[in-house]
DNA sequence: TGTACATCAGTGAACGCGCGTTCACTGATGTAC
DNA sequence: TGTACATCAGTGAACGCGCGTTCACTGATGTAC
């Protein structure tokens, strides 16, 4: 993981002689590959990049290690597409249909969403933000584009959000998250659960105070 | 670092036969001592615990591996020393004598210290938190309880410095602790530079609005 | 329609490597007599 | 004062283990003729 990556071509020799498409076992490998994806995200979240290794990616999605590289090139190909794979499910979780649009409301909803102790549990299906921020800041390149990419997605809809002056919506929408990732991350940091809630619930009742 | 830790009284036999105090070999052991916990301190700061082997720390303090269980008992064990090294300096930095007393200066100095480029850049010598967090999220309950026990002495420092009115202090303290932890976590957690540099830029200025 | 055959997702043993940890040893120090 | 000896910080080879990755193989699928 810390390694530099041997590179080439990979280049997939899909030379089928005689043969037409097949349907069926495309199918059944894209299906595989996202159970893989999947559980590595969870996996990565819960563990780290380093600690989940490819075996227990492998097994949670119900293979063996064999297979793996007909899918990714390498492990950290496979963390990538899992980062992406847990953004797009907070983005769904903050962003999504059942939230109010009103900016007042949609703040209080989607800060008691973010910082509950259902979601300091749920490491493994919760932001990856707060759970491999640390882990990609000194990862490969590719990991940080990759997270800068879905970063501008989420603060894109944060700035349609937030609410308060529009001069000012890009700069609140950060602070808003930065908060949150922060509150997270302390929040999971210590070991009394006292205090853990005492960290969520003074960020909570920060971010949607009258001021803001 | 992720399985349980052998426990056992460890029970140093210092059953010295004839000889009295040994001050001059005790010395250099305290001096190495510490040699490997900043060593430490750096290297995990830049490489996370699992990123920085017991040979490279004891390496860098100029030593052998050898040498390292006479010192400690495990990993874990130097990964504990390390973090109370590492909170040691960052509370320096941020309370120390030449930082103002009075509130909104300090607010806009501490932002600035924190929120930098030059922060950013020193992952190594900065504040673990953001270097550490996710680490010590998954880590043993000792490195929590650890991280716990320094956290509370920043929010006591933090409360005196925040300003505003009393009641809302330790509430603003730590939404203003979580707020810079997850700026940096997040600038660091990108390729680009420019996009770092309005993260930290848009939270610092989030800090010390006038507002607050 | 039947059959030979090409394809390919997945298997599992094996590889090389690096990690945390152990342990018999060394050599400098300084005390006891 | 001199010398034998106990102490102990640090050395470096070795250990067992688990990791990421490779590769020859298997067995199911379905096409070509």
């Amino acid at each position: 993981m810390e390694s530099v990556r041997k590179r080439g071509p990979a280049a997939r020799p899909v030379g089928r002689g005689r043969g037409g498409a097949r349907p069926q076992q495309a199918a059944q490998k894209a299906k595989s590959h996202a159970l893989i994806v999947e559980s590595a995200s969870r996996l990565f979240r819960e563990r780290g990049f380093a600690g989940a290794t490819v075996d227990e990616v492998m097994a949670a999605a119900g293979l063996t290690r064999g297979g793996f590289y007909a899918h990714f090139e390498d492990k950290v190909d496979l963390a990538a597409e899992a980062l992406a794979v847990a953004f797009e499910g907070s983005i769904a979780n903050l962003f999504g249909a059942d939230m109010p649009r009103e900016p007042r409301s949609w703040r209080e909803r989607a800060a008691k969403r973010y910082l509950t102790e259902a979601h300091l549990d749920n490491t493994g299906g919760g932001c990856p933000l707060p759970a491999l921020g640390g882990d990609v800041a000194r990862a490969e390149p590719e990991l940080r584009s990759a997270t800068e990419k879905q970063l501008a997605r989420v603060l894109a809809e944060l700035e349609q959000r937030v609410g308060g002056d529009a001069a000012g919506a890009r700069q609140r929408s950060i602070a808003f998250l930065a908060t949150c990732v922060g509150a997270m991350t302390l929040a999971r940091s210590v070991e009394d659960r006292a205090v853990a809630r005492e960290i969520l619930n003074a960020c909570r009742r920060e971010l949607t105070k009258d001021s803001e």
